[in-house]
RNA sequence: GCCGCCUUAGCUCAGUCGGUAGAGCAUCUCACUCGUAAUGAGAAGGUCGUCGGUUCGAUUCCGACAGGCGGCUCCA
């Protein structure tokens, strides 16, 4: 009697009563398996037929594995030095895993590190993740202290209970709990789980708390708020800390404190939370960015507009902002009687520029463009940095075209999108195609034009190539959205240009916006709201980001920086200057009462593109030395090579 | 908005077990004139976020508010 089983591909014969474990004795790296296409423990006993692929602890299923079992061995350490925490859920996430407990008092940071410590004599331990199945009510005994746990037993049966992070607990098939075991066999602890998980906590190599947070139970913020802590947990002790060097990293370029050390741009508590002021400098960057794209949008057939900050506030019950969003607009002022508010969008000024006299099928598409300056009474809780502000501007533009026209648009605006980031050095995207949830009622019209535009959406997407991701619910209530999500210099992604799919407001219920077309007839337009940058704010601090502070040339508030090498080379780069200047370089020469390294190291730290240095041999040769960010020198560079060196890369909006 | 933490000079941060404060960098002045990341000396700079309470006395303890940070929720 022996078993014949698929492992790797490859045919085995094994004796019955083989447990997975023993296919990969040797291999250390081997965490868990994949059984017929289900994660399973190393301890599954196998069966006839069965195929078993390995799983190491690498992958990224081992990883979620290994972070799941952390996030379990956390628990317990949690559950004994406060024997009152009641356990949330506790599913692995990116880069790690986060556990919530119900705790009469917080978490400090003291707490985490006690609880470290605990961690770690639990994973010295080597105790054994032991599976055990039970019923719904056997469970429901055993846990009868867990009352979130019993809560999801109860959902369990509920169709649809698609809590995120509650299908780690409880799977869809039958309940299991995860026992780990001492040495001795005796129990330590338990947790309902649906698996898998590592042999013992002793295939735990690295892992460290990060914080804890309240969270929601369940997502939503009506609910009780628990208390969560976030973990990280690795392969390696290596990856680990290559992990904490990534968050130095993303520390290191944050815009926040970029924007303070190069004088970009600053918050004052006086004007109010949310409301960036640009300084010079960020304002330089500002300018070249709103100039480009301005630019850029008559090449391609937009018209530049311009329109008022406030409004009556019947326009936005008319454009239906009021009715579905109105908890994000601010509150109305009274002028001379009436209410009015001020603008959260741009679109119904648009709509009334385009309704101010009759349209032509011949006028269309029509463009309408414009930054457009928005506020909007965003939760204190959310503003950050200049990523989420109360007030910004938007290059903002509106598409009025037939139906016909409508997918010939949107691949133009998706072209031309694209395009844009890259000529801002982002090349990295992907697209998010977010739809209606039929569910709620925040969103208005039929559900055959909701069907309709998405399809257009969807088609025009996937000629791109790019990758696309479902947002179900993320729509607009007027209608479906593509966005573009580039990915910075870290490998972090960003919500940027977004393009969304309009038949609600041209409705003769909203704007009763139309067009004579070619038989004489009239009909209603279908407009297409889109963004490039999103908001040039938005924008401007993925930017810094983006490049930690270093711009390419044509961004840099301070194009080149003269260095004299000392006080009487002063003269030599002022000549320099008049000539950059008349090419529209942003040229300073350094003449403080400083030494020539000092300046070199302000420059740096400024992070001007180019260093231009002059002494006795410069003048001598007339010429002058280069010098990078980077620390690359080039000396001898004649006068005229040096202008051509700068503007050329200025032009070409490269790099150095 | 919710939970926790935080707020001392322009920036980064010490400090005061309750007796009104200090460093580095930046700024200003003077000297130095120098070849690829910090010359030296000196000066100036703070109602210790704001308001209230406790106290003989509050930057320190308590409360409220504002702002910030980390999450959650939200993001047209």
């Amino acid at each position: 009697m022996s078993l014949s089983v698929t492992v790797s591909n490859s045919s085995q014969v094994v004796e019955p009563g083989t447990k997975v474990w023993q296919l990969f004795a040797e291999d250390t790296a081997v965490i868990a398996a994949r059984l017929n296409g289900q994660l399973v423990d190393l301890a599954r006993e196998l069966a006839e037929g069965d195929e078993v692929e390995p799983v190491t602890i690498e992958s990224a299923d081992g990883l979620d594995i290994l972070r799941h079992s952390t996030a379990h061995v956390m628990a317990q350490a949690v559950q004994e030095l406060f024997p009152d925490a009641k356990l949330g859920i506790g599913p692995p996430i990116k880069d790690g895993f986060y556990y919530d407990f119900d705790v009469e008092i917080p978490f400090v940071p003291e707490d985490l590190a006690k609880i470290e410590s605990k961690m770690k004599k639990i994973i010295k331990e080597g105790q054994k993740f032991d599976r055990r199945a039970l019923d719904d009510d056997a469970a429901r005994v055993e846990l009868a202290n867990e009352p979130y746990k019993l809560e999801l037993i109860g959902l369990k049966s509920t169709a649809g209970a698609d809590v995120e992070g509650a299908s780690v607990e409880v799977g869809d098939g039958g309940l299991t709990i995860y026992d780990n075991l001492k040495r001795d066999g005796s129990r330590a602890w338990g947790d309902l789980c649906r698996g898998p998980h590592l042999p013992t906590t002793k295939r735990i190599p690295a892992f460290k708390l990060m914080r804890s947070a309240a969270a929601y139970w369940r997502g939503d913020e009506k609910n009780k708020q628990l208390q969560r802590i976030y973990g990280t947990a690795w392969a390696t002790k290596e990856d680990l800390d290559d992990h904490l060097h990534r968050i130095e990293e993303a520390q290191r370029r944050d815009h926040r404190r970029l924007g303070v050390e190069l004088d970009l741009y600053s918050f004052p508590d006086e004007i109010g939370s949310g409301l960036p002021v640009f300084h010079p400098r960020g304002g330089v960057i500002k300018r070249e960015m709103e100039d480009y794209v301005r630019q850029r949008h008559i090449e391609e057939g937009f018209d530049y507009v311009g329109t008022p900050h406030i409004a009556r506030e019947e326009l936005f019950h008319t454009s239906g902002h009021l009715p579905y969003y109105g908890e994000g607009m601010f509150a109305a002022m009274d002028v001379d009687g009436q209410d009015y508010r001020i603008k959260a969008m741009n679109c119904p000024m648009h709509n009334l520029i385009y309704r101010s006299r009759q349209r032509s099928y011949r006028e269309l598409p029509m463009r309408l463009f414009e930054f457009g300056h928005v506020y909007r009474n965003e939760k204190s809780g959310v503003i950050h940095g200049l990523t989420r502000v109360r007030g910004f501007a938007q290059d903002d533009s509106h598409s009025y075209v037939t139906p016909e026209q409508a997918p010939a648009e949107i691949r133009h605006l998706l072209n031309f999108v694209l395009s844009l980031l890259k000529d801002f050095g982002l090349d990295d995207f992907y697209l998010e195609l977010s739809t209606r949830d039929s569910s709620k009622d925040k969103f208005i019209g039929s559900d055959e034009d909701w069907a309709m535009a998405t399809q257009v959406l969807a088609d025009v997407a996937a000629e791109t190539g790019l990758e696309l991701v479902p947002d179900p619910g993320g729509a607009a209530y007027y209608g479906p959205k593509i966005s573009v999500q580039a990915r910075d210099a870290i490998g972090r992604s960003w919500q940027m240009s977004t393009i969304q799919y309009d038949f609600n407001q041209p409705s003769p219920e909203r704007f009763a916006l139309e067009y004579v077309d070619s038989d004489g007839t009239r009909k209603q337009p279908v407009m297409i709201h889109s963004a490039k940058f999103g908001s040039i704010e938005r924008f401007l601090g993925v930017l810094v980001e983006h490049y930690a502070g270093a711009f390419p040339p044509w961004l840099a508030p301070v194009q080149a920086v003269g260095i004299p090498v000392a006080e009487r080379h002063v003269d030599y780069l002022r000549e320099l200057q008049e000539r950059l200047v008349a090419e529209g370089i942003r040229f300073e020469v350094d003449d403080s009462d400083e030494r020539m390294q000092k300046k070199i190291r302000t420059a740096q730290t400024q992070k001007v593109p180019f260093m231009v240095l002059a002494g006795d041999t410069d003048i001598e040769g007339g010429a002058v030395s280069f010098r990078y960010r980077n620390g690359d020198q080039d000396n001898g560079v004649s006068l005229d090579d040096a202008v051509d060196r700068i503007v050329a890369a200025v032009r070409d909006r490269v790099q150095v």
